[in-house]
DNA sequence: TATTGTTAGTTACAAAAACAACTAATATCC
DNA sequence: GGATATTAGTTGTTTTTGTAACTAACAATA
């Protein structure tokens, strides 16, 4: 009954395989290049790409938790990326914004990550691209 | 430049954020019956799906890493799942067989994904499902 | 048959993630 | 206005992972 059913065939464990395997490549380049951890590099991309945000905004927006946020933005502050703002309306926010750095670094990650993925769909066609993350897209509930 | 690229088109963002999604619920179904973390009911599957083996043909075949599977299945022997047989050829080797209950477990998990798969693709029409899956198995590099 | 190399698996330690408890500011409701 | 609840964010503790060093068995070679 089940015996036909196959673990590569059970979605997953395909997509966290994919996933593994997509990301290795790109978190070695944020890694080595300016000690990032993904979490960092994922709030580094939501200021670089939207602008200033909270870190609330942040959670909501790319789904972490917010003490992932919290320590990324501890992180990212250290090493000089990001400058904190408080919000003179509620004393809770913080409006959190790119420096130069950050901007670089994040322009820098962007252009790679645009390199990166147009590498990695190379071998599929367009139909199949679009197919293929709209369907993740779907299963993500994004 | 890379002022268009938007993370939710990155490819390894979406495959990690797919991948969690899809992995949530059916996690906390092998996590609350079984008190199995992900490695484990890996391990159970490869040893329930394809029988009698070595931690290292675990490894290759799941992909895994030596000490993820060695930690698995000292778990899984602890509760009972497997046993390990000394293989007298070569006493490096021992050979992994799972016990009743751990067929039963098994069998369990496996119906259960398999449902839970079915229900995963249901918004998706069958071209869309197996392209879906060939693009994931070229990506994951299976 | 010593020496060196390789393989399967474990163990120990460091990095990262998950989870819960906490502080401080604001909102709500009596 | 004061008790209570909510919200943003942080800190501390426990799990889980990653990495490297290790043991034991075998292989190869001189």
């Amino acid at each position: 009954m089940t015996d036909d059913f196959d673990i590569k065939d059970f979605l997953p464990y395909l997509l966290n395989q994919a996933a593994d395997a997509s990301s290795l490549e790109f978190q070695h380049y944020y890694k080595s290049r300016y000690g990032m951890l993904r979490t960092e590099w994922r709030v580094l991309f939501h200021l670089g790409r939207y602008g200033t945000m909270t870190a609330k905004d942040i959670c909501t927006r790319a789904g972490l938790h917010k003490t992932k946020v919290s320590r990324a933005v501890t992180a990212l502050e250290q090493k000089r990326f990001l400058t904190r703002q408080e919000v003179a309306r509620d004393r809770r926010h913080e409006s959190l914004q790119l420096t130069k750095a950050g901007h670089r670094a994040f322009a820098d990650l962007a252009a790679e990550a645009q390199r990166f993925d147009a590498a990695l769909t190379a071998g599929f066609d367009p139909d199949e691209r679009d197919m293929l993350r709209r369907c993740l897209q779907q299963i993500a509930g994004l």
